[in-house]
Order: structure tokens, then sequence, then C-alpha cells
DNA sequence: CGGGTATGGCAAA
DNA sequence: TTGCCCTACCCGC
């Protein structure tokens, strides 16, 4: 589910099965349905993450905007697409042109380098829906910058400037557990990946951005660079060492719809992995907080 | 089947 | 800070 590591698979993931294909889009429920309509038939072009935020490029007709929220989901399908099960905001098939668009030429496809699978490799039939996101709208180029530029750096992005993130959680008297979730420090950053990296770095979650050193702080990008790379491999979050693994540990696996093996998340009252000590919990802005005072300390 | 919870974020108070 | 959005899944009955 939703943290950075989903929105840029999922990138990639759109990009590879209806990239410079004509997209016939629908909005069964019709909540999207007039952004539906204007993009329908044209050749998605292009997509982009930063942070949560999904954008689905169609060339001169502008980009359609998501953000999953936190029950936002896309599915993908192979073959005809079936009647729309439950409440689906947006439906992208693979399929022919409407007449009104098929005689444009087609854009060029721009592509990340490096990024996700080969287009040409798409054949089939293949369709994806999106149900339950909070944000799914037709935007402008101007208009995904302007939502871009509300970011700070992602930490998955190659033009990211961890410097710019480091400006403003060195001058900042608010926790470094609640500079992490914020977005406008960092992009892409949810609730798993902070408890997990301030456990893998022995932060204290309290402790005032102000408080770090640059050397804590580097340390923190580039664990998380490195975890969030991980998880857009695996599109899904692993946080533990190799040493720390259910086999390696002889420990039972983690078993919930996560799938993934943590260090703290959703693990309070049972002992930590490495000290054995109780894992702790606490709400902290709205959220739940994870982490072991033993290898977190003050 | 109902209640609780959730990897998010916004507006209202 | 609280409520709401709105979907899926888990658990207990």
């Amino acid at each position: 589910m939703p943290e950075g590591h989903t929105i840029h698979r999922l990138a990639e993931d759109v990009l590879g099965r209806f990239g410079g294909r004509a997209v016939r889009t629908a909005s069964p429920q019709g909540k999207f349905a007039g952004g539906a309509a204007l993009v329908d038939g044209r050749v998605l072009t292009d997509t982009d993450a930063h942070g949560k935020h999904l954008f689905l490029g169609f060339g001169g007709a502008g980009w359609v905007h998501v953000h999953l929220g936190l029950y936002g989901k896309f599915t993908f399908g192979e073959g005809p697409p079936p009647a729309p099960v439950g409440q689906v905001r947006l439906r992208l098939a693979a399929g022919e042109a409407p007449a009104d668009v098929a005689g444009e030429a087609l854009p060029e496809v721009s592509r990340r380098d490096g990024a996700g699978p080969v287009v040409s490799a798409v054949t089939g039939a293949v369709y994806a829906d999106l149900r339950g996101p909070t944000r799914c709208e037709l935007i402008t180029e101007d208009e995904k910058q302007a939502v871009e530029g509300r970011l700070g750096p992602d930490p998955l992005r190659k033009d990211a400037d961890a410097g710019a993130a480091w400006s403003r959680v060195s001058r900042s008297r608010t926790t470094v557990a609640a500079l992490l979730m914020d977005q406008k420090v960092v992009a892409g950053v949810g609730n798993v990946y902070r408890a997990e990296v301030l456990f893998r770095q022995g932060i204290d979650p309290y402790r005032p951005g102000s408080g770090l050193s640059r050397d804590e702080w580097d340390g923190l990008w580039a664990d998380l660079v490195e975890l969030m790379r991980e998880g857009v491999r695996n599109n899904r979050i692993d946080t533990v060492r190799p040493q720390h693994t259910p086999e390696a540990m002889g420990r039972a696996p983690r078993v919930d719809d996560h799938g993934g093996e943590v260090y703290v998340y959703r693990r309070a009252g049972r002992p930590c992995h490495i000290c054995g000590g109780e894992v702790r919990t606490a709400g902290l802005a709205a959220r739940n907080l994870f982490w072991c005072p033993r290898c977190q300390p003050a």
C-alpha cells in the first residue's frame, strides 16, 4: 500500500502497460467522468512520481494527478476488462481511439532513464482500475509543477536535494518523527518507513530536528534511499537486515496483510529483534509511532 | 456480519 | 486536535 515506493512502482507499471498506446479511460460511477472523457483515447505519453503523488501524462491534454491517500489502490488485469466491481474511480484500458482523436499524430513517448518494463513488449489487452483515491483530477503542466513545488525532496528521485531537507530539519524544534512525515520536508516517507528508518539508525523519534547532527541526517537519508529503492523493487516494505530475517533468527515470519519484514512497525509489546526489549507505541500527530527505547536511546 | 484498524491528508475548529 | 473522506481486511460473535 501507499508510501512513496508504491507510487514509484505504479508509475513504472502503468507506463509499462499503457505507455505509447491509446488508452480508453472511464469513470463508471461518474466521480471522474469529466476528466476521464477529456483524455479518453489519447496516448499515455509519460508517468511521473513525486513523493506520494502519481502523475499520468497524456501529452498536451495534461496530467491525471492521483493521490491514493490511505485506501486508494490500483488493480491490474489482463484481457478484456470485465464489468467494474465496486466504486471504480478511473479505469484505464488499452484499446482503439475514439474517432475524434484517432487521426491525431501520436506524441512521442518519453521514458525516464532505465525505468520500467519495455513498452513494445506489451501486446495483449490490459486494464487497470483505481479505487478509493483521495485525489484523482486532470491538471495542467503548471498545476503539476505547483503540486511538486509544495513537496520536499523525494529519496526515490534522482533530482532530490537532500541538503534542502537538512536545512529545514536542522532549523526545526519539531521531533524528527514528525519531520519525517511532513511531505514538505521529505516526500514519500510514511508511517512504516518513518518507524523503520529511525530504528535502523538508532535515533530516538522524539529528538528535535535541530538536535540531529549532519552525519545522523545523512545516515537517515542514505538509508531511506536504500530502503525505498528496495521497496520499489519488491513492491513491499522490507527493512530487516540479513542477520535479522526470520530464517537467520529462527523465528516465525511476520504474517499480516503488509507482508514485509520489519523491526518495530505494528510490533508494540513484542520483543525487539535485536535487544529483546519491548517495542513501544505512542500516538504522535494522529498516527501511531513505534520504537524500541533501548535501541533508540534518548 | 459488525466493529476496529490502516502505509494519508485535508479542512474545520 | 478532531472529523471526514472512503476501501479492504481482520477478528470476534
